[in-house]
DNA sequence: TATTTATATTGCAATATTACGATATTTAAT
DNA sequence: ATTAAATATCGTAATATTGCAATATAAATA
């Protein structure tokens, strides 16, 4: 025990938790806002804007990169990342599918 | 060491973190799947539908509740879990807040 | 070529998560 | 009051995550 069990899931449902455990830590989400921030690619300056250490801070960059959140290219003597849309695309959905059919269907009973 | 540093992140980055990594599991995804599919709240029948044991199912449901997910009230004999939708409309607006800049602004040097 | 700079990997300790059997709790029904 | 049911909690084993120091790698520059 203490695996998850994730054979026992539909396809979908283990990508979506991929992603949103990817993004499941405030490190990672700090990443993302910096993207954002500094509408670019990190080149370089990541480690001095996060209160973690350098290898600390690629770990994290290397989870967003495996579940498909940001993307990286080699740029010279730095390494260029970037948000992936697809994979930001596919959780905005679920959250939006939810939120729709919140909306539709309004339950009452809670 | 081993135990997230959130005393150093924002607020909001860890109330993010919190809500997108109680849904970093297939299992947590399958019940708001649920949820919505049979369109109320669970009463009593989520236990067969995923392929866990009760005392499992029974902790992902405290954590869904703990970072603000669901909601539940005590329903006579059993237990009426909802979606929580502060929670959702927090997280969606995330996502969207992400995608809407993407848009705007697309950088494309990855 | 040696040095600097930027990022990745390794190894490891501390902590968290996942899962379930056993058991407790709580309410409904007998 | 007992029993049945539904859910929660406890205890614990297996595994995963977090974080960093040390080290490796790779490219730019002196």
């Amino acid at each position: 025990m203490g695996a998850t069990k994730t054979d026992h899931f539909a396809e979908s449902q283990n990508e979506l938790a991929v992603l949103a455990k990817a993004l499941g830590h405030p490190a990672r989400i700090a990443i993302i806002e910096y993207l954002l921030k500094v509408d670019a690619c990190i080149c370089g300056d990541i480690v001095n804007e996060l209160p973690l250490s350098q290898p600390t801070v690629s770990q994290h960059l290397k989870e967003l990169k495996n579940a498909g959140v940001i993307k990286g290219n080699i740029e010279g003597n730095s390494i260029c990342y970037c948000i992936n849309e697809p994979g930001l695309e596919k959780i905005k959905g679920f959250f939006e599918h939810i939120t729709n059919h919140l909306e539709k269907k309004r339950n009452n009973c809670c």
